[in-house]
DNA sequence: TTCTGACAAAGTGGGCGCAAAATGTCAGAA
DNA sequence: TTCTGACATTTTGCGCCCACTTTGTCAGAA
C-alpha cells in the first residue's frame, strides 16, 4: 500500500517532475506526457513505475506527510529549546513543504481539492500521526492535569493550527500566526507551581 | 448598504422563508418563487422587498452576523464568569446558528461556497467586528505583555478556532473542541503572579 | 398603497456530435 | 532488463440546439 514505502532513484524523478508539473498547470490539466517530458523520458517508462496519475499523486502526498512527520519529529525532539520553540518548529515542520506551495502555484486550491478527495485515507493518516507525534511530547511535559489528557490537547492544538489557512493572506501571515499561536499554546501547557483555585 | 440596517416584518418573514428554502434545497436551486411559496406570498411581492435572491441572501447573512455579534457581545459581558467560561461562551455564540445549519442541511458545503463568494464583505466586516469586540474584552482583563498585544491575540484566537471546522465531524464534536479550546487559551491569557523568567 | 397575473427577456440544463487529447498496453528495439 | 513507437480505446472539451425554467417588470386589480 502507501505508508512506509522507500522509492526508487527513477520513482524519485518522477516525484519532482510530476510536481513541477502539477504546480505548474494544476492536477486535471497535467498529462502523463507532460510528467514525462519534466521527467525526461517518454510516456509508457512511467508505467513501469506507477500504475497511473493518480498513482503518482498519492505517492506525493506519501512523500509530503513523510517528510512533514519526520519534520516534526525532529523539531519536537531537539534538546534545549523551551516547549515554545518546540512548537513553533513543529508548526513550521508540520504542512512540510505543502503551503510554499499553496501560495505559490496559481492552482494551489484545485491541488488541495485534488488532495481532498484522492487521497482522504493518507491525510487521515497522516493527521493521525502527527496526533500521535505530539502526544507523546507532551507526555513528557508533564502538563497540568486541568487541561485534559495529552491526546485530546495535542488534538486541539492540531485541529486549532488549521486554522490559519482560512485568512489566505499571505505566507508570512501565515507563519506569523503559528508562531503567535506557538506562544499561546506554549503558556497554556505550562505548568506554573501555583494552581489556580481561587 | 448592509450593516445597521432595521428590517420590517414583512421583510423577516421573507428572510425565514428564504433560510428554510435554502437549507431544504441550497442556494442555487431554490427559485424566487420557491420563497415566495414558502413566505405565503405572489413572487412579484418579494420585489417589494428585495432587489433579486443575491440580496436576500446577503440580508440573511447580515442577520446571521449581527446575530452571532449580540451574542459574543452577551457572553463577553456576563459578570461572574471565569475567563474560560466567557471564551467558551463567546465560542458558542460566535457563529450564531450558522454551524446547526451547516451540519443540519444536506446543503451546508453549498450555503457556505455560496457565501463566500456572494457575502465575501459581509465576512470580512463581521470577522473585524468579532476581533475588536475580543480585543476590547481582553483589554479588560490586563492580559500578560509577553504574548503579543490584545488585537493580535484576538485575532490568533478567532482564527484558530476556525480550524474546528475542518474535521467535519459531528457537531456535538464541534462543541466540545470550542470548549476545549476556550480552556487552552483562557490558561494562556491567564496572569499568574510568577513571571516565567528562567 | 399593496399586491398579482401576464409578458418579454434571459438563463439553465440536457442531449448530440465531433475533433482533439489522453490513456493504457502491446510487440519489439536498445 | 529497460525502454520506446505505435495502436486501439476512452475521455475531454466544445459548439450547437432546443425545451424548460427563472427572472424582472409591467399595467392594472384588491
Amino acid at each position: 500500500m502507501d505508508g512506509q514505502n522507500s522509492i526508487t532513484d527513477k520513482q524519485s524523478d518522477i516525484l519532482a517532475a510530476a510536481l513541477q508539473a502539477f504546480a505548474a498547470q494544476g492536477y486535471r490539466r497535467t498529462s502523463m506526457d507532460d510528467i514525462a517530458r519534466h521527467a525526461g523520458m517518454s510516456r509508457p517508462a512511467l508505467y513501469l513505475h506507477y500504475r497511473n496519475k493518480e498513482d503518482i499523486f498519492r505517492s506525493l502526498v506519501d512523500q509530503f506527510f513523510a517528510q512533514a512527520l519526520r519534520g516534526m519529529g525532529a523539531a519536537l525532539a531537539t534538546p534545549g529549546q523551551s516547549p515554545e520553540q518546540a512548537l513553533a518548529a513543529a508548526f513550521a515542520a508540520k504542512d512540510g513543504t505543502l503551503m510554499e506551495l499553496v501560495f505559490t502555484s496559481p492552482h494551489g486550491a484545485e491541488l488541495l481539492e485534488a488532495g481532498a478527495s484522492l487521497t482522504a485515507d493518507i491525510m487521515q493518516r497522516g493527521e493521525a500521526a502527527k496526533i500521535a507525534l505530539l502526544t507523546r511530547w507532551l507526555q513528557t511535559l508533564d502538563i497540568p492535569a486541568d487541561i485534559g489528557p495529552p491526546e485530546a490537547v495535542a488534538r486541539t492544538i492540531l485541529t486549532a493550527a488549521m486554522g490559519l489557512k482560512y485568512p489566505g493572506q499571505t505566507l508570512e501571515g501565515y507563519r506569523q500566526g503559528q508562531r503567535h499561536l506557538a506562544r499561546l499554546f506554549a503558556r497554556a501547557i505550562a505548568n506554573h507551581g501555583v494552581e489556580p483555585t481561587a
